[in-house]
DNA sequence: CATGAATGAGTTTTCATTCAT
DNA sequence: TATGAATGAAAACTCATTCAT
């Protein structure tokens, strides 16, 4: 009632992120092929058809979701990112923003990390994977070139400082592990001293 | 008359390990629910029914291979493990024992590792995974009170050690990670030094 | 305006209703195991998969026709009937109001008749016809009390009763018997005559 | 061992008559469509491949049981019937020899009963049916102009006794009658009022 | 002869997508 | 624009029948 100006906009955002954040949970919770339309419509209390009228198809609602929180989180982590910094500066910048993410929104976070390489993930979607990744070992090159990095290929410490990030907060998910400052601090620890030269 | 031993090979076996080989290349590939028994079954050189011969649905066959192939390597990284080496020999132990099997089962190693906590895994299946889990708590525990590891959550230096292999595996299954004996062992570098005290 | 209470005429009752009678035709023709649902889909002018929007499975089908029908059978024959009139009364009534269903609805009364203790009937279809018999009993006992029958097993009396009904209206089915009036009520006569003291 | 010379008939004959067994237990509890043929092998003991060297085909096998018993049951019927006794001895003659078949052999009554009409006999099998039907009604015309029974249509009279002695048999089946010889008799009783004269 | 493993056609059921309202 | 009933193609699964042993 504040805004009587504002005629199709609401509604039309509001279902839109609805079926995203309907789709999300499902998609984590029982994958892309495992999840049907219609559960979509149920959970985002939108008919069926309204589905199609913002996406064209389920595969889209996969790729709309993965560019958007991939882009999000993207920008997240390079915001504020100087590529001359010292090494151990750019891994706790990339530790703390990535753990920001995947506190703030582990549902998102789990999505990215589950459909990473899917057979319905489009073009540009794999796309944007392959540009964040590229970033990444420049920087790791850079670093070494410096000999503030271990001398091994810069895939290798990429993954290792990767793997060992989605490895803990995996271990959250599952109730095993919380993500405490502390913990997040920890493991950055961990993460640093396994590639530090 | 000369082996009297071997009854129930000559098909019976083949046929249950060709529908198991078209299963996991297929599961991993596609998914569980992305992969349509017909097809299971076209790669196994098999008829559909034949599969529900050996299995009661296609559930049972992602169970069988879980187990089957998380049976086998649970018994590759026990064999020889003394419980109270070093815990930079028992790293040692683990990283080559996990990366021998990774590089002569590639398909079975990433089936385990996408196929960890879905809705279609069975108790036995589950518990398994628990089991193994448990153990490496403790073993943690132990080397933590020789003061040989850095005093963390046990189950944070367990999730980085096993999140820096998967990250390793993967890289290597997408193509841009070579897993050569000095990538191996300069990953075990990393890993040792990420957890030690 | 003019009817606001007829709302889910449009389609859906026709539909659901189109599914039955289907359902009953083939049911009676060629049993609940012969039957194909898309056969019931394809008489009926329903999409095969319409079918689960108003039934959970085959089994949900049969057992919606035989309470729909074991229903309104009873209804029929309990309307005015009273309790403590003369036996010869009684079977009158009874006799009239089954051939009288049996003439208007052969195709529902044939069901009822062949799905009496079928497998694929659930606890409710199968109360109905224990509650059915139960009064059966206890009025055919009344009327003995008063002299009015043989002094027999009740249950006997019963099965004479119902099964001259069913044979007579059986030979009908196979166009060996015209249920006219005469015939009808000489049936009457027979059925009175078997039974009484 | 008494007789060594007949060498392939007993396990013949006995496999034969194992599956007739079999399947007759199987039919009447489940139906011919719910019957599965590997189903009826094992109840058999015999390998499923065994009853098409017996039978060409399911139907075969129903029909085979069909003519086999309806035969057996015409043959003990019709043995001493003298057509031109009187229509009570007939009566008496036909109630006590169907009631000692279905007392004898409660499974095979079942299954004549049950399979009447369906869509799988074939020609032989409603042939043998028609037959006996042309008879019956011939011995009830006959009686009706010695003036022994009522003057209603044959086929319904027919209808009548037939159609109460199953509803005496089926109540017998579900355990709500017990085909003592006094209950059998009384049911004689009834009978022979329903259509005398 | 007897077998039972193997099969593919056929079964029940689900689901992405459309379209009349 | 939004809907959800309707659908048919495709899924998982069953079973009558065959055939190598």
């Amino acid at each position: 009632m504040a805004n009587p100006s504002t005629k199709p906009r609401p509604a039309t955002i509001d279902k839109r992120d609805a079926i995203l954040d309907a789709a999300l949970e499902l998609f984590v919770d029982k994958g892309f092929h495992g999840t049907a339309v219609p559960e979509i419509a149920e959970r985002a209390s939108v008919g069926a058809g309204t589905i199609y009228r913002y996406f064209t198809s389920k595969e889209a609602v996969v790729n709309a979701l993965y560019q958007q929180y991939k882009g999000e989180l993207t920008a997240l982590v390079m915001r504020d990112f100087s590529l001359d910094a010292p090494a151990k500066q750019l891994i706790h910048h990339l530790w703390t923003r990535l753990a920001d993410f995947a506190r703030r929104k582990p549902r998102a976070y789990a999505f990215l990390e589950l459909h990473h390489h899917s057979t319905y993930l489009d073009e540009t979607s794999l796309a944007i994977e392959r540009r964040i990744l590229d970033m990444g070992v420049r920087f790791v090159q850079a670093a070494q070139q410096r000999g503030e990095l271990k001398p091994l290929p810069p895939m290798l410490l990429l993954a290792i400082v990767t793997g060992a990030f989605v490895g803990m907060v995996r271990k959250a998910w599952e109730g095993l592990l919380e993500l405490t400052p502390e913990v997040i601090a920890g493991g950055e620890t961990c993460a640093w001293e396994a590639i530090r030269a």
